[in-house]
DNA sequence: TCGTGATATGACTATATGCTCATATAGAAG
DNA sequence: CTTCTATATGAGCATATAGTCATATCACGA
């Protein structure tokens, strides 16, 4: 069924959730947080570093990230850790990139 | 190799191209462009009566989906077909359907 | 309770972009 | 040449959103 190479007729609210998914990782600091997550989970703080950007962006599309089902919040302590809540994010990435511009 | 589940270090530059890739597909009128054109390559025309879009704004969301490699554009006539360029982008929507929301 | 570190959030600005309307270009038919 | 059909494109508007700055919340330790 995976192997039917046509998108089947999806309804307006479909189209519009695919959109959203894929508008989600049209971002590259998006894409940079999810570099930073896909090992292990981390700290808002240790993504801020990772990424070079500012508490509150990062903070921010975290929470994108997460209200999208991509990411997994989990407060621990005074901290909280963002990981992976799907790890086929990585392989739509893999896909992406093997497409046309090498 | 696609077996590891992991984001290996993208530079800048590669993470706006992904990015970009990803930017295209978030938008529902592209989705449904795609919808389109999945199966054979179709006419500006017929693509602006299957989308029930304006004529000016199709041919804008065309234009920006051939300069993204997605679609193939192939003159015939006074006719201006549009096709798939490459079909690894329905693996992608089918993938991004697969994700969390279910 | 007070202070500190970690995270979230509201106000605001700047920019990007989807859409429409009008018009331009191009080719075919008369 | 004129007209009609097909497609592309520029101007302008409206909205979405990434980013910043300041501030709020929350958990912990002294």
């Amino acid at each position: 069924m995976s192997k039917n190479k046509s998108l089947r007729p999806l309804t307006g609210d479909e189209l519009d959730h695919l959109a959203g998914r894929f508008k989600l990782l049209g971002e590259p600091m998006r894409l940079k947080i999810l570099q930073a997550v896909c090992h292990d989970p981390r700290t808002v703080n240790d993504i801020v570093k990772a990424t070079g950007s500012t508490q509150a962006n990062v903070s921010k599309h975290l929470a994108l990230l997460a209200a999208g089902g991509i990411l997994e919040r989990k407060k621990e302590g005074q901290c909280v850790y963002y990981g992976l809540k799907d790890k086929l994010v990585l392989r739509l990435c893999e896909l992406a990139r093997a497409q046309v511009s090498g």
